[in-house]
DNA sequence: GCTTGAACCTACAGCGACTGGAGGTTGCAC
DNA sequence: GTGCAACCTCCAGTCGCTGTAGGTTCAAGC
């Protein structure tokens, strides 16, 4: 019971090493209830097995694509559940992208008018710099777009 | 000196509406040294002027373009010695510039990881669910970039 | 003059997903 | 037995707001 099974005495420095996490953000999750809390040694430090190497595996991979921590906590307990139908997680999935092309949207609409922004900058002085005058102009004369406050709050983390 | 001058009596809330912002926004600001402390009434009340409302425009535009208010502090500074060579706002810009396209760079292998994902989702059950599958592959053999967790420490806002 | 209700005031907690530090204990090698 | 790295808990800070609690002021209507 040491390949595939549980035991396997990973301290946590070596499960963050292990999954490419810190030591912090462990914690943290077991704080949250994402990673069960593990077995202690007779010092109260924390023994991990191949189970909790996997979950925190899924998590890290889960961050990696941007899904928000309350969407992977869904998606493990669906991970659980291998009878359910997947259309619950191929929802969360496509929320995710839904997400990821809005931010990018939001993000290349920048791109354009903060280039138009720096291209005109002849180097001379702020007086007659166009990034200030852009940034000052109450009416948005300048702007692409009039209104380019994002319509969800902010592009968030991803 | 009413058109472009100082004295025009907006109350917090005619401010907030005038520029699009928060009464709560607005404070904050004020807070951390961004707008300049207003005059008040009797009451204790913020009255502002044309150069408040000036300023707070200023920044709120600073903001949808996605710049950081440290950032934003600069270049209200910047803007304010007109006599200055500009090339430091010019570099302000391009960092600001640099930072979007970097995100929309990681945004956008997220968003060919998400299609994959999803695409191969045929709605059966959650054993054979192609979206937990890939999560769960700790070799990441699923993954078009093996390691797509982001150099720089997150897509932040903007 | 009085009442009502909206808008204002300060101060502080919370979001998401960590990160870093203080101050103390344990584990392991030499 | 001695050092020091790694562990422990707890708490504050990041960024840019947003929301709430509990109280005061303002302007309009009667």
């Amino acid at each position: 019971m040491n390949a595939s099974g549980r035991a396997l005495g990973l301290s946590i420095g070596q499960l963050a090493k292990a999954t490419g996490s810190k030591v912090q953000t462990i914690r943290y999750y077991e704080q949250l209830g994402l990673m069960p809390a593990p077995e202690r040694s007779q010092g109260n430090q924390r023994i991990y097995g191949a189970r909790h190497e996997r979950r925190l595996a899924f998590i890290r991979h889960g961050r990696e694509l941007g899904f928000p921590l309350d969407a992977i906590r869904q998606l493990l307990s669906l991970a659980d559940q291998p009878d359910r139908p997947c259309a619950e997680a191929d929802a969360i999935a496509q929320e995710q992208l839904a997400a990821v092309r809005s931010k990018i949207a939001r993000l290349r609409a920048l791109e354009d008018e903060l280039e138009r922004m720096v291209a005109c900058c002849a180097s001379g002085t702020i007086g007659d710099c166009h990034v200030i005058e852009v940034l000052a102009d109450l009416s948005h004369q300048h702007c692409l777009t009039p209104d380019h406050r994002g319509q969800d709050s902010e592009f968030g983390d991803a």
